[in-house]
DNA sequence: GCCGTTTTCGGCCCGACTGTTTTCAGTCG
């Protein structure tokens, strides 16, 4: 079994046993238990047969028999009894906003409802209003929410949430009552998808905030709104919550609400041990209540003995640890990332000439940018015949003389499925760097596909794995791949990993990231623009390159002209 | 259910908003 499908089962537990009414810590404790498993980097079965389950942080005797169950006999009485006892379908009911454990239970508990449609109908039916604790409102709500919970069951593409977050914080920073104001939440830490946006505001006059926010043009449904928090639904269907805090409190509330609500967890915890409390309005000692520090982050980190830690890595990830150490990585920074090797033009699918491309790299202040158009063999992205890829040289070297932007001329080289590529050497030899990059069969055995693109890697005119697991967010799995071996073989062939930036794509993802950087593997980041307004997407593949702890020399797109030359070997 | 530099028992992060109440439970993040 693997770990994911064992965190599931230990989250459907909690559900259960929250429906249950059973003691909070219980669930809980069930719930970091799923949580530990689920981003576990060893194999939950390799770690059972070792015995050394509970080596794992939140896994004591009880969930240990459990995990032992599971795999020995695929099935968990434990979990059978309880889905006896609680309808598997209620936890479903928890999915809707609004409802909670205790709801779910009322609504199974008087009206018989365990699915989405039964309560559906009856608050349709104004069924609810008599209940206990529910009215009218109640009812609207939970079809709001049912209708919500059915367009939003996917969360949203980063891209989506970076440019509705800035935008309003934009139109908010007109307001003169504003402080000061940042982006919070998973879109600070540039997550590869956002739920919802998280705006911070620092004001002695929260109530101007809150109406020029309900006000803003985007808004189309206002959920809530009071003087500490409000919250609307933009047009693009993403929520957006802005709380206002005074200025001494902005610095711990930004750090509050920045999250994970894993690394808060611990650097609670810490405090805690110190004598120390921490919420939203800043550091404060516990017997006395005294006011420690809040008005910058920097401060209730250093208030609990760390260094700043950068949002991105804020995922309780081991991050905290080196922070009391003083030993946290130092991350590439966004403005070191000094062009883009993954752009297509107007010669295959691309709706930009390589002109434009050059024009717009330079406006942007790159150093260099590569044009790596598709190869022959992808007729549905019109790929260059080698003929057409040499003319294209041509123009390349051509437009050179009028750029100060280096222009590298690269190839997106599609690897057959026998691990060929699409070009010969004698072509690959006369670019200044190529790709290689699955686009066709998808569905290999991991074996085979990893053999495939191995082979494909240890051809010397190969510079870039392309978007290295194919997955494509909300749409297609990740191709099967052992991605461990994959990445050896890049060390020995010194084949950089692409974190190709758009946003469906982000792969290598940050787990990945990290995982390669840790085996000695270079990374070079690539937008895979298709057009000039995809190049800003640069932002979030440097931003998965940060939140897998990768530093300046661990990326290509940080080197200077020659050494990106000589790291190209033609 | 888990855990331990104050604890093998008694804690476990904690506050805001909503809708229902008429002082608070439920939900959310």
């Amino acid at each position: 079994m693997r770990n994911k499908e064992i965190a599931e089962i230990f989250y459907q537990i909690a559900d259960l046993l929250e429906i249950k009414g059973e003691l909070e810590f219980k669930v809980r404790a069930y719930r970091r238990a799923a949580q530990r498993i689920e981003t576990l980097e060893e194999d939950i079965e390799e770690l059972c047969r070792k015995g050394k389950l509970r080596s794992i942080p939140g896994i004591g005797e009880s969930i240990a028999s459990k995990i032992k169950e599971l795999i020995e006999t695929g099935r968990l009485e434990y979990l059978e009894k309880l889905k006896r006892e609680v309808p598997e379908d209620l936890i479903r009911l928890m999915d809707i906003p609004g409802v909670g454990p205790k709801k779910a239970l009322i609504l199974y508990k008087k009206l018989g409802i365990t699915t989405v449609e039964q309560l559906r109908d009856a608050c349709k039916k104004g069924r609810l209003r008599h209940l206990e604790g529910f009215g009218e409102l109640t009812e609207r709500n939970i079809l709001r929410g049912i209708e919500m919970l059915e367009r939003s069951k996917d969360r949203f593409l980063i891209n989506v949430a970076y440019e509705n977050g800035y935008r309003l914080v934009e139109y908010l920073k007109k307001n003169k009552d504003v402080l000061s104001i940042s982006i919070a939440g998973s879109l600070r830490r540039m997550k590869e998808t956002i739920g919802d946006i998280d705006i911070l505001v620092s004001s002695l006059n929260p109530d101007s905030i809150m109406e020029d926010f309900v006000r803003y043009p985007d808004v189309k449904i206002v959920l809530a709104k009071g003087s500490k928090k409000s919250s609307v639904i933009l047009r693009d269907g993403i929520q957006v919550d802005v709380r206002v805090v005074k200025p001494e409190s902005f610095g711990a509330a930004l750090q509050y609400f920045t999250g994970s609500k894993e690394h808060n967890i611990q650097i609670r915890n810490i405090a805690m041990k110190m004598g120390l409390k921490i919420n939203e309005y800043g550091v404060f000692r516990k017997d006395t209540e005294e006011y420690i520090a809040g008005r910058t982050e920097e401060e209730v980190y250093k208030a609990i003995g760390l260094d700043y830690i950068e949002p991105e890595l804020r995922e309780n990830r081991g991050e905290i640890e080196l922070a009391q150490r003083g030993k946290l990585p130092e991350i590439v920074k966004y403005k070191e990332v000094k062009g883009d090797f993954h752009i297509h033009s107007t010669w295959s699918d691309g709706t930009a000439s390589i002109e434009e491309i050059a024009r717009r790299s330079q406006e942007m202040g790159y150093e260099f940018v590569g044009i790596a158009d598709h190869s022959a063999s992808l007729k549905v992205a019109h790929g260059l015949s080698e003929e057409d890829l040499l003319k294209k040289i041509q123009e390349i070297r051509k437009l050179q003389e009028r750029f100060d932007v280096r222009i590298f001329a690269g190839t997106e080289c599609d690897i057959k499925p026998d691990g060929s590529l699409d070009y010969s050497d004698k072509i690959l030899k006369e670019l200044d760097f190529a790709y290689a990059a699955i686009h066709t069969k998808f569905k290999m055995d991991r074996k085979e596909m990893t053999e495939r693109i191995i082979r494909a890697m240890e051809n010397e005119y190969i510079n870039i794995l392309a978007h290295p697991t194919a997955r494509m967010i909300g749409k297609r799995e990740p191709i099967d791949i052992d991605l461990e071996k994959i990445f050896e073989v890049a060390r020995e062939t010194n084949t950089f990993m692409e974190i190709n930036a758009f946003p469906d794509r982000l792969d290598l993802n940050d787990v990945h990231a990290k995982m390669a950087k840790e085996m000695g593997v270079k990374m070079a980041i690539g937008t895979d623009s298709h057009a000039l307004d995809h190049m800003r997407f640069l932002r979030f593949g440097t931003a998965m390159a940060r939140r897998g702890w990768l530093e300046k020399k661990d990326i290509l797109n940080t080197y200077d002209l020659r050494e990106i030359e000589k790291a190209f070997g033609r």
